[in-house]
RNA sequence: GCUUCCAUAGCGCAGUUGGUAGCGCAACUGAUUCGUAAUCAGUAGGUCGAGGGUUCGAGUCCCUUUGGAAGCUCCA
């Protein structure tokens, strides 16, 4: 057989031989750092028998392949540890995942102070270095040997692979773990992990099966690069936008106020309302949006007509109690419905499609106490939302312009590098938690799919992710801990005009069933700011500061000209505050650093006399002398264009 | 909702085996009037998240409860 190296060259063999043989013909060395293999593309475990011609990639520990490998072996190590400090518990599944690896016990929850007698159990495993091999059994010799070792979970496990199935494991110095690998040759090769947390989670991630406790680490190939994932974490504990946006007062949480109800301080507040101006004035005026202002409740009939009743009730804040009162009301949880009925207030014609509607909508949901995060996760927020009633003809145009505004808006804030498109699909296994018939379902899919391609838009899909009224695009962000949320979601809608009965006049003089896009531009208010907050780390572009500039005199005696530098600024709509307060021109300037203004002007005798200002930015430092005249006319062009300069380095932090 | 961890001055923290509540920064007052990241001195501030229990005595031990963090599930 012929085997094709990565480098092109071909070695050829007389008979089967294993990755790791082969690599070891290549050189001793090669099999040392030798973690998988990759055979015509697809991840092999190094035991893999060659039999027939193929593309052999041997990954070595520097590939960031490999690291999936060393992290696998890692979580089996992990399971060795937690069997020999606590061999009460059981084992269940052990992956690698992007940034670690983690291991799901059934057994009595770990402290830190277990975690840490676990990682030194695992150092040890490490360092008798245990060779690790492979071996299979026939299913049913499988289940047995499980049994015999009391692994339910493994049993379970294997009782769910198909009757003829080899199943294989891993044996490491005489722990014994079911597993698909591939692992590494020896325990030997984990050189750098740590365990991170633990936690619980469901048995399949069914919360009515057991509960287990899971086990966090990550390892990586060399401890230098360990610990630059540890600092990355550091880092990304700094930019959390609940910490950093709690430390400049952007907002706060109140116990008697409740959870997931954060007030927003005058400066978060200013920043939001930027925000929602921009995207206020954006859609009424570039993207033809009409406005509407529409009530925060409605009667619980609303929802019954669009189906919310039976699918949402349990998210939506309600009073009364249906039994007893004649009206039962609910806080709305999406505004559809009340935009249908602005449709609705007159009939329309063909010629008045479509019609796009836009509202800056409070909402309200009735989150699971558990789910509040900060600013992402809340009971109360504000979105940019809206709904198009559109012709079925000009369905797949709107559809576009939609996708077209959400991208420029993300692209304005600095962020459209940072998020990945999903195509959200129905779940044709779970027919009853969506209306309406699988050919219109399976329609509408292909024509997002085609609207996606045709855009160039590079887009994953999902299954199950749609709402229960048709498919949607979402846009999704991680946040500084790798966790994706969306941000903006655009729905196709063919089946709730029919609920409500919406319709227009044809050119027949005939009713015809508009079809509707549900979409926000920019997805709701607090998430994008948490966003920012987290992207920019505080140090946000000018124009979305709430405060922009501040005029720091060099004493008292200058207090008079800084004051007239600052209503100059605000009378050219900039925020601007002075700060006059008899310190040291160094100490004003450190905290004006510190609450990352982008601007200072420095103003004493000097400028007084010429009538300028001496500005200083967080993106340059000292930027020079300038007239007051040509600070705005620079600063005004930099707000208007929404500019993201680019921060300066280093100095953070003396 | 579930599991673990956490809660001490505005913020960040210390507080030994149960024995008088502490530090840094911020705040306030006074002095200082200063040229690009911290001027000096002084003052005030806490029912130790809340409720109950054990004890001669609880910030510390036990129970209940509220809030926060991570994770699971769910979602914008």
């Amino acid at each position: 057989m012929k085997i094709t190296l990565k480098d092109g060259s071909v070695k050829e063999y007389n008979e089967a031989k294993s990755i790791i043989d082969i690599a070891k013909d290549i050189s001793e060395g090669l099999a040392r750092v030798a973690c998988a293999g990759e055979v015509n593309g697809e991840m092999a475990d190094l035991r893999t028998v060659i039999a027939n011609d193929c593309e052999l990639n041997i990954i070595t520990a520097t590939d960031p392949k490999a690291l999936y490998v060393i992290r696998h072996t890692a979580s089996h190590v992990l399971a060795e540890a937690v069997k020999r400090l606590f061999p009460n518990a059981k084992v269940t599944i052990g992956p690698a995942i992007d940034d670690g690896f983690y291991y799901d016990f059934d057994s009595e929850p770990f402290s830190r102070e277990d975690l840490d007698k676990i990682e030194a159990e695992m150092k040890k495993i490490i360092k008798e270095g245990h060779e690790i091999t492979r071996f299979t059994l026939p299913r049913a010799e499988a289940i047995a040997f499980m049994e015999e070792k009391g692994e339910s979970f493994k049993v379970e496990l294997i009782q769910d692979l198909p009757e003829d199935a080899e199943i294989s494991f891993y044996d490491q110095g005489g722990f014994v773990d079911l597993c698909a690998g591939p692992h590494l040759m020896s325990t030997k090769g984990v050189k750098a992990f740590k365990l991170t947390s633990s936690s619980m989670a469901y048995w399949r991630g069914d919360s009515s099966k057991a509960r287990l406790q899971r086990i966090y680490g990550t390892a990586y190939n060399k401890k230098e690069e360990l610990a630059e994932h540890l600092e990355r974490m550091e880092d990304a504990k700094r930019r959390d936008h609940n910490r950093l946006g709690r430390e400049m007062e952007l907002f706060t949480t109140v116990d008697v106020i409740g959870q997931g109800l954060p007030l927003f301080t005058p400066k978060g507040t200013k920043m939001i309302m930027k925000l929602q101006r921009w995207i206020e004035d954006l859609e009424d005026n570039e993207w033809g949006y009409m406005r509407t202002r529409t009530p925060l409740m409605a009667k619980s009939d609303l929802y019954k007509i669009s189906g919310h009743w039976d699918h949402y009730k349990e998210g939506m804040f309600v009073f009364g109690d249906e039994e007893k009162d004649k009206e039962v009301y609910a806080l709305r949880p999406m505004t559809c419905p009340f935009q249908y009925y602005v449709y609705k207030n007159s009939q329309k014609s063909y010629r008045d499609l479509p019609c796009r509607y836009s509202e800056t909508s409070t909402l309200f949901r009735n989150e699971d106490s558990g789910e509040m995060h900060g600013l992402t996760r809340v009971r109360q927020f504000t979105i940019s939302e809206g709904h198009l009633i559109v012709r079925p003809d000009q369905m797949v145009e709107e559809f576009k312009g939609c996708l077209a505004l959400a991208k420029y808006c993300l692209e304005t804030l600095g962020v459209n590098s940072d998020v990945t498109y999903h195509l959200s699909k129905w779940d044709p296994e779970n027919k009853e938690k969506y209306i309406g018939e699988p050919d219109v379902w399976n329609q509408t899919e292909q024509h997002i799919r085609d609207i996606l391609t045709e855009l160039g838009i590079p887009f994953v899909e999902d299954v199950g992710e749609a709402a229960f009224y048709g498919p949607k695009v979402d846009i999704n962000a991680k946040n500084v801990y790798g966790k994706e949320d969306t941000m903006i979601t655009i729905q196709w809608d063919a089946l709730l005009a029919e609920q409500f009965d919406m319709y227009y006049i044809d050119q027949n003089g005939d009713k015809v069933r508009p079809y509707i896009i549900h979409r926000t531009s920019m997805g709701c208010y607090e998430r994008t700011l948490a966003w920012l907050i987290e992207k920019y780390a505080g140090k946000f572009p000018t124009w979305l500061c709430a405060e922009q500039v501040r005029v720091l005199p060099i004493s008292d005696k200058y207090e008079e000209y800084a004051q007239k530098v600052c209503r100059e600024l605000k009378k050219a709509g900039i925020d601007a505050t002075v700060d006059s307060r008899s310190e040291k021109i160094g100490f004003k300037i450190r905290e004006a650093r510190l609450d990352k203004l982008p601007y200072m002007l420095v103003v004493g005798q000097q400028e007084e006399a010429d009538n300028t200002v001496s500005v200083r930015s967080r993106f340059a430092g000292d930027e020079g002398v300038k007239p007051i005249d040509s600070f705005i006319a620079d600063i005004t062009e930099e707000i208007r264009n929404k500019t993201i300069r680019e921060e300066m380095q280093a100095e953070e932090n003396k």
